[in-house]
DNA sequence: CGATTAGTGGGTAATTGTGGTGAAAAAGGT
DNA sequence: ACCTTTTTCACCACAATTACCCACTAATCG
């Protein structure tokens, strides 16, 4: 499980460091090899994937129904975006150029731990989306059935 | 369990001395192993999960639908925060960059007990939150039906 | 009142982050 | 097919951060 938010930044040849501590596990376990895509939930963010966690999200995502339109949109961004990358030899990966346009990463960035994947935001909007979550969480009088049971 | 308030200090490394009496339960019970993440409730404060509490948190939200915006917006902060810490040779724990600025902590912080974790709140911080509960708690003539047959 | 333990701060060594440079590879044009 | 231009990658050096250790002060207990 990936957790834990860091705050990174990208140099002008679109390369970041991932943090050490990933390191080591991420070497292990899919051997540095990556796939980078969009988030296609219309949240400009980029989904880091370990190679073996792909195979199964594309392999859930071909075979959607080729007729429905909101699931070819879906195959078209998250497939059409997808781009191998792997842990260079001092540890970063390079995020190409059209990725970076589509979740208008700049110099700071920060990479969120989300379980079988990582999230990449530029810091400024990801701050934001954070204050809007926060406010609607305590302005919602009206949980979710599957939350308000929710004990931590 | 745990229990009671203790005001410490946090110094410019951002290391904060976990108190004296805390330290041989904590060890013994997970090897001074905790999970350090935000409040999803818009409350500024952080949490402080025992690794082991943690795990069982983290197994409930991981498993909310993935299409509902407020299930997503929770496990964001609560997973996309979750920091790894340990209880350092001398007693102490450092917080990171991202969640200090998240909590507004500086030098002056409260460690509050709840049950299964701590809470973390910046001091100033909290002492307007007491001021708001109490407040609030004896305006309210109409409590929730859970409270209403509770007896402390 | 002395002895022991807790809290606090600082210094140092090792590790990590950052930017640059040069070699190699790829792409593109003639 | 060859040469030119651009991109990409690996390596290196410096800067910044972090972890670890030690020392000093304050509090606590016998």
């Amino acid at each position: 499980m990936f957790r834990g938010a860091s705050s990174l930044s990208m140099d002008q040849k679109g390369r970041l460091a991932v943090p050490a501590k990933y390191r080591q596990i991420l070497t292990e376990r899919c051997d540095g090899q990556f796939v980078l895509t969009v988030n296609n939930t219309g949240e400009r963010c980029l989904w880091l994937y370990p190679q073996d966690e792909w195979e199964q999200v594309e392999r859930k995502v071909v075979e959607l129904p080729s007729f429905d339109p909101s699931a070819q949109a879906l195959k078209r961004l998250l497939i059409g975006y997808a781009t191998d990358c792997d842990l260079s030899s001092g540890g970063r990966i390079r995020v190409s150029a059209p990725l970076r346009e589509f979740a208008s990463l700049e110099k700071h960035i920060v990479l969120i731990g989300q379980g079988n994947k990582f999230e990449i935001w530029d810091e400024g909007l990801w701050k934001v989306k954070c204050d809007e979550w926060l406010l609607k969480q305590s302005e919602d009088r009206q949980l979710p059935i599957e939350l308000e049971s929710l004990s931590l």
